[in-house]
DNA sequence: TTTTTTGCAAATCGTTTGCACGCTG
DNA sequence: CAGCGTGCAAACGATTTGCAAAAAA
């Protein structure tokens, strides 16, 4: 098999554990692979793409081919230990979940940034709109797009509302 | 040229107008072609794809290319008289602009009906959430995703939570 | 006539899949 | 040892692009 847990790590981290009782639920195998992909995502602090978490299990040492990487993206994103999102762009992103809660998203048209809000006044609205039209909601992704404070000023206007244009939302 | 208005149209419609003087300010060339999807987008009355609307051309008769559709509704995006959506899907969806009022969207993952809402009240919600982080927004995407009214309760429960997995959000 | 647009077909790019082999339970 | 999982490379599907021919200004 060829891949270890990254460093000194012994003992069974929170999602480690609950990684094995998805799979175990489902009758499907605990791998190495499967394991060494979960730590990346939980070692990384933001969002990311496939393609560089590929490239950073690579850099581990691990070679891990994309398509098992984008396999296992899918598992845990059933089991609930990642989010994915698109942030706008044409690709998926993704996260880890840390905590249960959601938040949704204001990305920066400039840099590129990410700041992340969580509102429950908004999430009752929402709800509040989904009851009026007798909708059961189940997932809803809210993405504001614009200019950051350290962007706000030194934005090149034109190439702000070509981006706007391309949005994939 | 080989490509006409649809029908008895004589006269110059609001938003041929508008494409016009947008064609016209960018020293942009006002074709046949253009015309042509600018009106087979108004024609429609509700979300639909490039490979539809190239589609629904070609049975029109004329023979545009599927270049030439992306080419087009790119421009009728920047112009302002389409509105370019994900709906979750990983391909573009586009609706005519017909009233300046944005809406957001509910999506039923069972049927994929789309119930458009529009609340003032989470638009300025939204603008609130904006200032206190000092953040200027200029385009936001909200989409709910759920049951209809209809699917609550004849939606298949594995299903659907499989399609939440693989939202393109 | 000059410049932009078009159609075509090839190129992209993220993602998925079929298959033969390898590993887990 | 019976299945699942993996890597590989090919397949995919939406969208984009380079280029020579065609149309608009």
């Amino acid at each position: 098999m060829g891949i270890h847990n990254a460093g000194s790590r012994k003992s069974h981290t929170k999602e480690e554990l609950r990684f094995e009782g998805f799979l175990r639920g489902k009758k499907l195998k605990l791998t190495g692979e499967r394991m060494a992909i979960l730590n990346a995502v939980f070692l990384r602090n933001s969002h990311f793409d496939a393609e560089a978490l590929h490239a950073s299990l690579r850099d581990k040492g691990g070679d891990i081919s994309r398509a098992t990487v984008y396999r296992t993206l899918d598992l845990l994103v059933q089991c609930g230990l990642v989010r994915k999102n698109s942030l706008g762009s044409s690709h998926a992103n993704y996260e880890a979940a840390r905590d249960n809660e959601h938040h949704d998203h204001l990305i920066c048209l400039n840099c590129n940034k990410v700041i992340e809000f969580y509102r429950p006044d908004l999430e009752t609205l929402q709800d509040e709109i989904c009851k009026q039209k007798a909708f059961k909601p189940m997932h809803h992704s809210l993405q504001i797009f614009g200019l950051c404070n350290e962007c706000k000023d030194k934005a090149d206007e034109s190439k702000i509302r070509n981006r706007v244009a391309q949005l994939h939302t």
